[in-house]
DNA sequence: ACGGACATGTAAGCAGTTACATGATTGC
DNA sequence: GCAATCATGTAACTGCTTACATGTCCGT
């Protein structure tokens, strides 16, 4: 089974309601879906491409000044090609996590050494649960409720809470039984 | 920053106790930590290599009849730079979470659609869990306490029961949530 | 005799990232 | 005047996966 790529589809998606300029995408990918799904900035212009020379988008170059814009718009073709992949049920997705792999390989190195890189990663989990604190905060609540971005921008944000609810309580319990061990 | 290439660490990783084949890495790859670290079968061998020829790795063929069995054992070379990795904190990961992403777009489909991923991907948590539970049972409890093994693979395997119960939770919420609202 | 596990690899290709490159406009 | 942001792109590289390829040994 050929792995294909979604780089098309979370354009599309994010064409789907409005015509937008690369540069656009990017930023709103930037501050909407960059908890759950990045992408590069140069994945976005060549796909872009791609996808005008397979007519599922169109684009329009329109200037402010000196300044150029190219705006893409889905096309009829585009949005059948997004619906049909909504349809589809996501491949399993390979995870690789590092902190537990090195975790599991934990009896080669000092407690401490684990303890550290625990610690660490607690940090970033604590600066990401303020990330999202600032999403909903800053973003979700100047949405419409009239706006369904505001329902699955919920839905999508409460997900990053759950798991990081549920990582923080694993790592305070991992360093809690690390530290009761002499070693 | 550059990416670096992390199956040889955990390449080495299992290698840093005892000398093992290229077959026998993957099989116990694919019994241990498959649940937070996969590598597909083309990449062993050829890592394998790449690590001898850098001194970091040594390797006997040994042949019992006709069939050819090649051990790597860990040089010192190997071991110093497994154990600078396990020093150093990971890099954030980029994360790609499909269904999350079908979520975020939801407006664009019927709510059905939405309730059938969800509903498909909590069979595939269900299973996981089953996953993780025979885990537990069959490999976990043969090992002895004294094993560092048992100690790490416990709590590797915590991490993904508390990931696993939250996504559960989050599931259930986000499926009762939409079958509410009359769409 | 045959299927499944054992055992080791190669080749091609796509996806994705990093680094590089260029220039305009806005706000301080 | 300068920095930050706006705006768009290319080239090179790496990593990883898929598909292919080959042969042995063991249990039934």
């Amino acid at each position: 089974m050929k792995k294909i790529n979604k780089t098309r589809f979370a354009i599309l998606g994010m064409l789907f309601k409005s015509a937008k300029s690369g540069y656009s995408i990017l930023q709103l990918m930037q501050k909407s879906t960059v908890y759950f799904w990045q992408e590069s900035d140069a994945s976005i212009y060549p796909m872009l491409k791609k996808l005008e020379k397979e007519g599922k988008v169109t684009s329009k170059t329109e200037s402010t000044g000196k300044r150029e814009r190219t705006l893409f718009e889905i096309t009829d073709a585009g949005k059948a090609e997004f619906l049909e992949w909504m349809e589809l049920q996501p491949e399993p997705e390979s995870h690789r996590n590092e902190l537990l792999l090195k975790l599991f390989f934990g009896g080669t190195v000092a407690r401490k050494t684990l303890i550290k890189q625990l610690q660490h990663r607690l940090q970033k989990v604590y600066a990401t649960r303020e990330g999202f604190r600032r999403v909903e905060t800053d973003i979700l609540a100047s949405i419409s409720n009239k706006d369904p971005y505001k329902l699955f921008g919920t839905l999508a944000l409460k997900n990053g809470f759950f798991h990081t609810e549920a990582e923080i309580e694993w790592l305070t319990e991992c360093i809690k039984i690390l530290d009761k061990i002499k070693s």
